[in-house]
Parts: structure tokens; C-alpha cells; sequence
DNA sequence: GTCTATAGATTGATAGAC
DNA sequence: GTCTATCAATCTATAGAC
């Protein structure tokens, strides 16, 4: 349980940072929890930057692979399904993370600069994928408004917190209303 | 020009805030692009966590105005048209205030817990509403999704660097997106 | 790997002269 | 109404002992 530490701070780091977000979590609170002294985080993460970064990390990527991977990709409607299908999978799978960047944009560009300039490089990407080829401004407006929708996945933390729904319906539903918005059917 | 004073501060500090968040403004730039001192702000807002307020007071107003006038108004398509419209005019009338809420609700938070809680309330009310009676998850979930659509009023200013769309057609297309999402068609 | 101690900077806020 | 000067707190980060 010593390589743990690493891990234990990460842990500990991205529950704050979602919550409550990055500038209003300090180094000193993070190291109380963990149970350590701020000193020693440094010995684990070179910066408070470098922490958020590590955490933040898989997400990025996870929407890079996406983003790439309509590279050349035809625009019909089983395509456009898949794509956005794999975006909530994404944000199913990382709540916390993405939480992050919901509740908390602003203190990630304060943070890093080029975390933001690169999340906002891959929305654009998969929005200009979405939206088709030679799109109406209708079409661009409703390609943002699809991904929007996406978000309802923590959103709804918020708003629904008297059901408790599963992954799998929330899947279902918010991808079918997705393509309600891209008026898509599939 | 001197009861100006008070507005310029307002209107500065709502710049600043909105699009680099509350924590990330201090006040002396504030003060240095107001072309005050830190010292003098003081003489108009007793505090920081004032002026925010002060800000952010009108939109509040509006959607507690919104969900107050669904208490007893029968849910139909045509209503809950009218409904997303209002708060679809608000966001589009209020950008900037808007755009701190998006940008950074962790600031709000930090800020003044109470005015998170009554954002949440006013959130929870009209997705409630939305809804309709006795609703199915799906229908619960078709409602917060319908209202994270309303939000590409201020993303899409990120992703459509491009082309500058019209207040009315942004209007026109996330109501009728917003509609499709809840599947209401008017 | 973890600690104590501290540097260095910034912040929100206040006191009091003018 | 605006200023100068300053307080007290907090923060990230570093130095160096163990």
C-alpha cells in the first residue's frame, strides 16, 4: 500500500475538484484527507496543475479518440448514433471528471489554459462532424444543442435527485433525445 | 456621472466575472479597470459577495417569475411552448449574467451558498412542470435535457466562431429543438 | 517518502485622512 | 467619494532535516 499514495491523492483531489471545484479546493485540504502534509503531495505531483491534469487526462483522450475517429467518417444517421452514443459513454463512465469540467470551466481555463483550449478544439470537431457537411446554421445550432442534451447525464444529479435512475436508462433515453434534437431517426 | 459610479462597477465586474469567473476576479482589477482603488469599491458594495449578488439578482427575478406563473397552469403543449420561450428570452436577454452561471458554478457556490440553492430550486421547479404530471423517468429526464438545449444559446458562441447567428434564429431553433427533445410538437 | 518551517505573493476587507 | 496604508488570512510552492 505504498504505491497507493499516488492513487489515494488523485482520489481524493478529483472529489474536491468536482464538488466543489479547483480553486475552491486547496492543497492543504486534499493532504488532510489523505492523511498526509501539503509538502508531501509535492512529492507525488509536481504542481496543483500537474494533479489536474492527471486527472483530467482519460477524459480528454477518450474524446480525442472520438474526435478523431470521425476523421473521414460518412455523415448518415447510424453514424451519427454511434458517435454520440460513444460521447455519453464517455460521460457515463467519468462522471466525476466530466463534473469537472461542467461545474467548474472557468476555474480549469485559470488552471490550464491548454486543457481548455483542447476541450474546446474537440467539442468544435465533433460538432462541425455532427452538424454534416456544408450544414444551415439550423443544423449547427442543433448539432450544439445535441450535445448539450449530453450534459442532462449530471444535470440530472442535481434535479433528480429523488429517483435514482439507472445508467442503462438514462443511456436510452437521452441518446434517443439527442437524435430528436439532430431530428435524426435511427 | 457619479451615481454612474455604482453601474460602471457593476457593469466592469459582470465582465470580468462572466467570462473568467467570480474567484479568478479580484477586486483590485476591478478597481484598475474601473479606475478606482480596491478601497473605494467598498464605498458601493459592502462586500464582494454583494456585487455578485447585485449581478446576478435580475436573472433570478426572471426565472422565479417564470416558475412562479406555472403554479396552476395546465400543462399542455402550447403552455409548455410558451414556458421554454420565457426562459429562452431570459437567457438570450441576459448573456452575460447567464454566462457566469454556465461558466462557473462553482464560484457561485463559493460564493453565496443561498444563491445556488435558490438556482436549484427555480431548476427543480420548472423541470418538475416540464414534466407533466405524474411523469416516467424518461419523461423526467426529457425534461432537464430540454432545458440543458436552452444552454447552447451561450455554448454556441464558443463553437460557432464562425458564422454570427441572429438573436431570432437561435430563438426560433433551440424552441423548436427544445420542443423536439420533449417531444411536444406545437 | 514524509515531515517542519517558511518564503513569497495575493486576496478581501478596514481605518482614517482629505 | 476617493484616497493611502495596512491587517489578517490564505494560498502555492520550496528548502532541508530525518
Amino acid at each position: 500500500m505504498d504505491g497507493d499514495t499516488r492513487e489515494t491523492i488523485r482520489a481524493v483531489a478529483l472529489e474536491l475538484f468536482s464538488s466543489r471545484g479547483f480553486e475552491q479546493t486547496s492543497l492543504r485540504e486534499i493532504a488532510e484527507r489523505v492523511g498526509l502534509t501539503k509538502a508531501s503531495l509535492y512529492y507525488h505531483y509536481p504542481s496543483k496543475q500537474a494533479l489536474l491534469i492527471a486527472i483530467v487526462d482519460p477524459v480528454i483522450t477518450g474524446w480525442r479518440t472520438i474526435a478523431d475517429d470521425t476523421k473521414d467518417l460518412e455523415h448518415n444517421p447510424a453514424n451519427v448514433r454511434q458517435v454520440v452514443e460513444r460521447c455519453l459513454d464517455v460521460l457515463l463512465q467519468n462522471r466525476a471528471v466530466a463534473g469537472i469540467f461542467q461545474r467548474d470551466p472557468a476555474g480549469v481555463v485559470a488552471a490550464a489554459d491548454s486543457l481548455w483550449d483542447d476541450t474546446l478544439e474537440l467539442g468544435q470537431r465533433l460538432n462541425t462532424w455532427l452538424a454534416g457537411p456544408s450544414p444551415s446554421v439550423a443544423e449547427q445550432l442543433r448539432a450544439v444543442a445535441a450535445m448539450e442534451v449530453l450534459g442532462a447525464v449530471l444535470a440530472s444529479a442535481s434535479y433528480l435527485r429523488g429517483a435514482d435512475v439507472s445508467d442503462a436508462e438514462m443511456r436510452a433515453v437521452l441518446l434517443d433525445a439527442a437524435m430528436d434534437v439532430l431530428r435524426l431517426e435511427v
